[in-house]
DNA sequence: GGCGGAACTTTTTTT
DNA sequence: AAGTTCCGCC
């Protein structure tokens, strides 16, 4: 998120665009009343209900419009909450579209952290324990970062590391800052969580960070808190500058966001929060539905309006997704409606196991793509979207769709500035630009190995220590004074110096900070250790390498992108190729699909068994609201299904459909009967057309009991002794191996690397692999190495 | 200190 | 099943 203000001109500029309120106002033009009135409602406190495909964005932007249009406000006075990066950058557009100019840099529009992030840097010196305060350079550490500096403090305090890990210390701090439980404040009872330690190392953590001169995601949050609560002139600065506040996708505020808006809020009470409370499905990082459901008490007199017509889906998909959602208690409650022709009704769909579930959706598809279903109109891989729970389910289909050279990507997978080259890459950056960035120093500096284990590491520190310097320091002086032996030392010295060089080649003028990463990179002899790496992925490391260094061309210097990355860890995803779009129902929310698949709906998964355990009811109900958020996305055909048996930890296991299958309305549903299972042989037909004595496959037979029949039981039973006989693909793999392949050819694969061809049977190779073993893969999956033949896959 | 194999956990979702 | 961490040997 990039907030680019320069001033720091906090006061209130005159309403000045008053001239503007007599314009013809296009932004209003084809609103529906609803969205007028949220519109429109400009004072006070208003609570919009936004249901799913409603047009909220479109609302919320006009707003920003009418607010500017109407003169009252400039742009810097607004301020404009999303959750995630991606919301904020397409308000940003859809404003500007709306404006027809760019809004970048007036406009207080950005993500929680982000604001955060402004706000603290200007205040800083405010934040601290009395001895220590941060800096305005402030870093900002990532999940990484923060769980390698727990590990440190657990050690320093002699506790066994397994049996209290980092990871788990690290969820609970998060906890308490999602509820801004300061150190001081956190309750006698909660300070013994971690087995009576938690309160000390939480304590001793946040003082850690002070010396760093560094924060983590949730001290964005809480130390604005806690900053505004202890200075009250600060506050005021910033209400009067935010005059008008909205907030998007309000369900999902922790108590920390909860009361940083409040604060803000609270002299003009300004403030539009636009949610649904159906689509609340972020209660594990602590999200409060209560928030939202609490609204009106919060701000007495709030106006509050519904979005209801719906611009998205079918009315059977609707039906579907309402009727589902009915089961939870305690809703707001909204009726949505659409002008849309019916349309068809939900799939349901069972298989034998989540191959099965792989091989039918990706027949579907291509039925899809040969247009056997002429009456969706014409559906594009990029129209089409699997939406699952975990994302260890996204394996089976890409490995299905992969033998079978169907187009696919993965949205949201690991990210970009998540992969160990780029954060190793960064480090160095880091180091640079701050040489007292000890994380950064402990991170390479035996990154390429330069023999620089434990105990060397262990010498820096003490020395560092002593000193009372940072470690990079610490280590110039080990080098001045010959603490290590051999090899080490020669290495070290040459990372000091080398640290030393590039440190002033940032501040001379005459290079330019892409020259520099290159040139860090390479006398580092990082880009080498990966060169010089044989494992397959290396190549993709310096491909990934590149990448980030064009990416520095979009910055003025590296601090710039420093920043910058610490709180935009996406990346733009490219679609520019037609692709099938495989991802979580998290990560699915905001975003629609004409065709959406659901697969992986069985008890346990989904809703998932932690969720249920560690939360109960609430949690069932979490888990209900993702899935009507997952049928939601769907603007024509949904596709809802679910396996009898699952491998988990490599281990099949047997399981039941989910219970929101037995909760979805049966008449907005279709029950297909899978392939495979008609001609009686498992007895798996008659469990899903016989329940209703109909013997018609399409049958409509939603109903609980046809789970609990004989046959369908028998099925689960069963399914572990029978292989499911493997339908043949609709899809001709390109030829027979034989016709691209002789034994000796040399391949190569996207997983395994490179190997040779060793023997062959109609479609599949026996390949030696040079990282060692043979593997069978199907002939599409591997390319020739040394031709272009552009063999899918 | 580095490497390879064994043993052990993991898989809910993320700013 | 796969990725990580641990441990013992070089």
């Amino acid at each position: 998120m990039d907030l680019i203000d320069d001033s720091d001109d906090v006061t209130p500029v005159p309403l000045s665009q008053r001239a503007m309120a007599g314009r013809a106002a296009p932004y209003l033009d084809g609103l529906n009343p609803a969205q007028r009135a949220a519109v429109e409602a400009l004072d006070g406190p208003v609570l919009l209900l936004a249901g799913a495909g409603t047009g909220k964005t479109r609302a919320l932007t006009s707003r920003i419009a009418h607010l500017l249009a109407q003169g009252r406000a400039h742009q810097r006075q607004i301020l404009a909450v999303t959750f995630t990066n991606k919301a904020a950058r397409e308000m940003k557009d859809r404003i500007g579209r709306l404006l027809g100019e760019a809004v970048e840099g007036m406009l207080w529009l950005g993500t929680f952290h982000g604001i955060s992030v402004k706000i603290l840097r200007r205040h800083a010196e405010l934040i601290g324990n009395g001895e220590l305060h941060l800096k305005p350079s402030f870093t900002i550490l990532d999940t990484d970062d923060q769980i390698r500096l727990l590990k440190q403090l657990i050690l320093a305090e002699n506790l066994d590391e397994k049996r209290w890990p980092a990871r788990q210390l690290a969820h609970l701090i998060d906890g308490w800052k999602n509820r801004c439980l300061t150190p001081a404040r956190l309750p006698q009872g909660e300070a013994m969580a971690f087995d009576g330690w938690g309160g000390k190392l939480y304590q001793a953590y946040q003082d850690r960070l002070l010396t760093l001169n560094a924060v983590d995601f949730g001290d964005l949050l809480m130390h604005c808190v806690t900053l505004f609560q202890a200075h009250p002139d600060v506050l005021k600065q910033w209400q009067d500058r935010f005059r008008y506040i909205l907030v998007d996708e309000y369900q999902d505020t922790n108590v920390a966001q909860y009361m940083w808006l409040r604060l803000l809020a609270q002299a003009h009470r300004n403030i539009c929060c636009v949610g649904d409370d159906d689509q609340s499905i972020y209660g594990w990082r602590g999200a409060e539905v209560g928030n939202i459901l609490r609204f009106e008490k919060d701000f007495p007199g709030a106006q509050v309006i519904r979005l209801e017509q719906n611009y998205r889906s079918t009315p059977q998909i609707l039906a579907a997704a309402s009727g589902l959602i009915s089961a939870n208690a305690g809703r707001l409650g909204k009726t949505l409606w659409t002008e849309a022709e019916a349309g068809e009704k939900v799939r349901l769909i069972g298989h034998w196991d989540s191959e099965a579930e792989a091989r039918w959706i990706g027949e579907e598809i291509e039925a899809f793509q040969g247009g056997h279903r002429a009456a969706l109109g014409a559906v594009g891989l990029n129209d089409i979207a699997i939406l699952v729970r975990a994302s260890h389910q996204m394996r089976a289909f890409e490995d299905r769709f992969m033998t079978i050279g169907l187009p696919y990507r993965v949205i949201g997978g690991p990210r970009f500035y998540e992969r160990q080259e780029i954060r190793d890459a960064m480090a160095y950056f880091r180091l640079v630009v701050s040489p007292s960035d000890d994380l950064a120093f402990e991170r390479i500096v035996n990154t390429p190995k330069r023999g620089l284990g434990d105990k060397a590491i262990k010498t820096i520190q003490n020395v560092a220590r002593q000193n009372a310097v940072p470690l990079l320091e610490g280590a110039r002086i080990v080098v001045g004074e010959g603490h290590l032996g051999g090899k080490g030392l020669a290495n070290l010295r040459e990372f000091v110096v080398g640290v030393g060089r590039w440190h002033a080649d940032a501040l001379d003028e005459g290079i330019s900070h892409i020259e520099l990463a290159e040139r860090i990179l390479d006398e580092s002899g990082y880009t080498a250790m990966w060169q010089n790496d044989k494992s397959p992925d290396a190549p993709g490391r310096l491909d990934n390498l590149k990448e980030l260094i064009k990416a520095l061309e979009e910055f003025d210097n590296l601090q710039g992108f420093l920043e910058h990355v610490a709180l935009v860890m996406d990346r733009d995803e490219g679609d520019a190729t037609e692709e099938v779009s495989i991802m979580t129902l998290h990560g699915a929310k905001g975003l629609e699909f004409p065709v959406v698949f659901l697969p992986g709906w069985e008890d346990g998964l989904f809703p998932n068994q932690r969720a249920m355990d560690e939360n109960g009811t609430k949690g069932v109900e979490e888990e209900r609201r993702l899935a009507y958020v997952g049928i939601t996305r769907a603007e024509r055909l949904a596709t809802i299904s679910f396996a009898g048996n699952r491998r988990l930890y490599g281990q099949w296991q047997s399981s039941m459909p989910s219970r929101f299958v037995d909760e979805l309305p049966e008449e907005h549903v279709e029950v297909l009967t899978p392939p495979g299972l008609y001609g009686g042989g498992y007895g798996a037909a008659m469990a899903f057309a016989g329940a209703n004595a109909g013997t018609q496959m399409h049958d409509r037979a939603a109903n609980a009991d046809v789970y609990n029949s004989p046959g369908w039981k028998r099925m689960q039973a069963r399914a572990t002794q029978h292989k499911t006989p493997v339908p043949r693909s609709s899809v001709t793999i390109d030829a027979s191996a034989e016709a691209i392949f002789t034994v000796g050819d040399r391949v190569s694969h996207a997983k395994f690397g490179e190997g040779q061809v060793m023997g062959m049977a109609e479609d599949t190779l026996t390949v030696q692999f040079d990282s060692g073993g043979f593997k069978n893969i199907k002939a599409a999956y591997v390319q020739p190495v040394g031709r272009d033949d552009d063999v899918p896959f």
